[in-house]
DNA sequence: ACTGTTTTATATACTAGTATATATTGGAGT
DNA sequence: ACTCCAATATATACTAGTATATAAAACAGT
């Protein structure tokens, strides 16, 4: 999917080695996507097979090799592609366990069912309070960057880049309200079901 | 991931054949899930391997051989565990094309960012009019069902099947309606970025 | 009668993502 | 000084999911 552009996209600009990869990819998406640390390493040889990218191997006495990637111009091409080509129209599924659970939902499990309900519950405000407290230090950070920043470029930089964490920290938090509002009229309409009186 | 137990679950119902597993799951969750037909055959084959399915091949003179797939006892305890078993407590990823370009948003883009994220608007109001149309029709063969329903447990598992496919309906309007919500507000902010007078 | 499209039905090569194993370095605490 | 844990760094076997090929029946239109 886009873990390929991302990559491509991060290495676009700085070449980095596989963990610092993962690193500055949490830096920008990780609020919305845990990216698995293996994922990086396949993602690249499938890149550097296809000629997207190329490394230096740094060699080091007693650790294991250090590979070291940089873009390619046809890395670079795809990716400028990427960025402006239109979205696909199906919207994204919404594969979630507890869905499925309720989709199979009989009168013999209705009391874990809510229990499950309940807990999903706790999941969901417990990240919609990180999150909260992630755009309060991001606008922290923000200020603090702005007021050191001398040319009107940087500052345009640094909003922009403000704009874009507050965007992707926002997203995840309306759809972590969705879900919350979603429990809580579940729960409501399962215990109607079954145990009205 | 659940593909495996929804098929398992379908089949605790009564024995398919792959096609009709795909039906099956498309009435079920097909609002939330859209599901490729080559995963049937792929997780029904691991399934098989290991022995919580089993399968009788219908012979057909010209046409290739049908294979009628039922849940063995140890796929039925696998099921039936799953579906009170607790849920992963990291919430779920948001994988969407859109945020991985937006996190890539740069100067030089601004106005195809905004025509992504129009486009992405018509196609959310659109499923958004599609998932309404949906409830709207189920209600009504809700009631047409229930009016021929003669005993109270017939006319309890409709009620059921009805809160059932109701709910999996609004959590998908929920998310629709929290990605409408933050596209117009993000074609906002960017516009304020981009084009401040 | 023929032509084309949809539905039925399965298979498979491929890409994407997860889980887990391995090994070293640098601190934090005791 | 020693121990233990987090961070650094990569690799790989595995599971999940996608794209696409194949082929026949059923049905609609002309």
């Amino acid at each position: 999917m886009s873990v390929k552009h991302a990559l491509l996209g991060i290495l676009n600009e700085a070449p980095k080695h596989g963990y610092d990869l993962k690193r500055a990819f949490d830096d920008k998406l990780g609020d919305l996507w845990v990216l698995n640390v293996g994922q990086i390493y396949t993602t690249l040889e499938r890149l550097h097979s296809e000629g997207l990218v190329e490394y230096d191997t740094i060699e080091q006495s007693d650790k294991p090799d250090k590979k070291v990637y940089r873009i390619t111009p046809a890395g670079k091409d795809i990716f400028e592609t990427w960025r402006i080509s239109p979205l696909k129209v199906e919207p994204r599924s919404l594969r979630d366990e507890l869905y499925v659970k309720i989709a199979f939902m009989d009168d013999t499990d209705a009391e874990s069912i809510l229990m499950l309900i309940q807990s999903q519950h706790s999941t969901y405000m417990a990240q919609m309070m990180a999150l909260t407290n992630r755009k309060f230090h991001i606008e922290q950070e923000s200020k603090i960057a702005l007021s050191k920043a001398n040319t009107s470029e940087a500052q345009h930089q640094i909003e922009r880049e403000k704009v874009i964490k507050m965007a992707l920290l926002d997203v995840a938090i309306f759809h972590a309200e969705a879900d919350i509002r979603w429990l809580r009229q579940c729960e409501v309409r399962i215990k109607e079901l079954f145990f009205r009186s």
